[in-house]
RNA sequence: UACAGUAUGGUGUAAUGGUUUAGCACAGUGGCCUCAUGAGCCACAGGUGACAGUUCGAUUCUGUCUAUUGUAACCA
């Protein structure tokens, strides 16, 4: 039987255009929905856009739009950088959409028959010009940091949701399923956030109107978190979707860890909806060092990226430049770098040669299974199977089976740049065999037979990261007649 | 301020209480080769933040310091 996967990403906030970001977030998602792809499973990738709340209103005020209008345009925008990076989501939500918000209401009605749901009054400390509340911490002495005015201390009518209730029973979600919050240091950290207590969650609003409304009284709309969170439930409750409920995984940015992994399996709980097995609270990615910020004007668009090095330099270059979990720097002369020695010396030079040489002088199938042994001096290091062992004797084929486990196990572990160190590790011992083998002397077709079968392994292992050209490779390769083709990556 | 994490050659990273040479990649230097995208292959050089401690022995464990990052609830 097939496993099911659904995989989610965060969906992004319209307020502000796509940024590298967002991107690097939807690339993992991608190459993940792809991999499990590849393993045979059922895959199921949602993404989307978060569309309500006060500050998306400010800013369709503000661009001088209807409010609807802004929206379309932004997740538009949205929608077409994905697309741009090859990123093929199987459903890409937006909390406008009609379903989403029957789902939201019968949500809500759950969680109000379980008792869960009361009104109540919010107290804050208000900025009147600001029109948002402030915390202690945002505004010490209550002065607004805007507009340095004394806050008004202002309460609302507001319904609440008693998260308060679910404190042990997060910690115990916490504890029992560790896989719950990946990586372990925000695992650590939210635990002791939770242990110091959790207060009931004002999830109502009155003071503006772009939202959900508030099924249990029409005065009120949905705050956004409470009506956002819900959208990875809703795209399983369309017809033949059931099933992937719960979600294997969420991705989601250390920011939205809180929300992620308190709220929301509290909010199921309370509505009797089973948890989803993991979420990934991955780090920020910086721009040639800088936080990405619309203040420093450096918030590039992930197209012009796309334009400017190609969809998969810029996939690839995500993938392999920094641990997936960390904070990393999306660097454009790192970038530039990998681009030239890792893809086009390493990997396009490889492609390049052995089809010229098979184009000229033939190939002869054979079981390469029993060809003879090379001695891999270079550390390859196979992390996940314990080998690593300097001169390791083994031909091509059972080193490429070696290879295919080890990025297995890592990508199964997040750890992408890993996996992928190590399929061009393998890259490297193929351009190694060529040199040692002195095929353009020798014209060895069964060498070169066993080039042809590992440069398909290598275009496989490679095409949930880089699809495109990936597929280019086992075109190439597959062809009856093999020939010399364009060249993959042009330097840059 | 509190709590937590990190600190490895020019850069990005890997590993280990002790195989008398801390691995890999890029950049650097020298050589070989010419099938290939001035690519490929081989070799050389360069490193464990600071100060103590535990130990026969620490880069690895402990403490202090310094630097840096994160978290500290309505921020999408």
């Amino acid at each position: 039987m097939k496993n099911k996967f659904y995989i989610t990403t965060a969906i992004d906030y319209v307020n502000a255009e796509p940024h590298i970001g967002h991107a690097y977030q939807k690339i993992v998602a991608d190459v993940l929905a792809r991999w499990h792809k590849l393993k045979g499973d059922e895959v199921f990738f949602v993404t989307g856009t978060d569309e309500h709340g006060k500050k998306v209103q400010k800013a369709a005020e503000k661009a001088g739009k209807p409010v609807e209008k802004f929206v379309d345009e932004t997740a538009k925008k949205f929608k077409e950088a994905w697309k741009s990076l090859n990123i093929i989501p199987d459903r890409f939500l937006r909390t406008t959409d009609k379903d989403h918000k029957k789902v939201v209401k019968e949500f809500i009605e759950k969680c109000n028959k379980a008792g869960d749901i009361y009104l109540g009054e919010y107290e804050g400390h208000y900025c009147t010009d600001c029109e948002a509340y402030y915390t202690e911490r945002d505004a010490p002495d209550f002065i607004c940091p805007v507009h340095k005015k004394k806050l008004d201390k202002l309460k609302e009518k507001s319904y609440f949701f008693k998260l308060s209730k679910y404190k042990k029973f997060l910690l115990n979600l916490y504890k029992e399923h560790p896989e719950f919050i990946l990586p372990k240091a925000r695992r650590n950290e939210t635990i002791s956030r939770v242990k110091e207590g959790l207060q009931d969650l004002s999830i109502s609003r009155t003071s503006f109107d772009w939202g959900i409304e508030f099924p249990l009284d029409k005065e009120h709309i949905t705050y956004v978190w409470f009506d956002a969170l819900i959208n990875y439930y809703t795209a399983t409750r369309t017809k033949g979707k059931e099933k992937f409920w719960p979600a294997n995984l969420h991705l989601l940015g250390k920011d939205n860890t809180w929300f992620h992994c308190v709220y929301w399996p509290a909010m199921l709980e309370s509505a009797g909806v089973k948890l989803p097995i993991t979420t990934f609270n991955h780090g920020f990615l910086k721009f040639n060092g800088q936080k990405i910020s619309k203040s420093l004007g450096n918030a590039i668009s992930p197209k012009i990226l796309v334009e400017k090095y190609g969809v998969d330099t810029v996939r690839y270059f995500c993938l392999r430049h920094f641990p997936f979990g960390d904070d990393g720097d999306f660097d454009e002369k790192a970038l530039i770098a990998r681009h030239n020695n890792e893809l086009a010396n390493k990997l396009g030079n490889l492609v390049s040669r052995v089809a010229g040489l098979i184009d000229k002088n033939g190939i002869e199938n054979f079981d390469w299974k029993k060809s003879e042994e090379v001695i891999i001096k270079r550390n390859i290091s196979l992390t996940n199977i314990n080998l690593f062992t300097l001169n390791l004797k083994k031909n091509l084929y059972e080193l490429s089976n070696l290879v295919q486990k080890s990025v297995d196990g890592l990508i199964e572990e997040f750890k992408f740049d890993k996996a992928l160190n190590e399929i061009f590790a393998f890259i490297d011992v193929c351009n190694e065999y060529v040199q040692s083998k002195k095929i353009w002397e020798t014209n060895d077709k069964k060498a070169l037979y066993e080039l042809k079968e590992s440069i398909l392994k290598v275009a496989e292992l490679l095409s949930p990261f880089i699809p495109e050209s990936s597929e280019k490779i086992i075109k190439q390769f597959s062809a009856k007649k093999i020939k010399k083709g364009d060249i993959l990556f042009k330097k840059i």
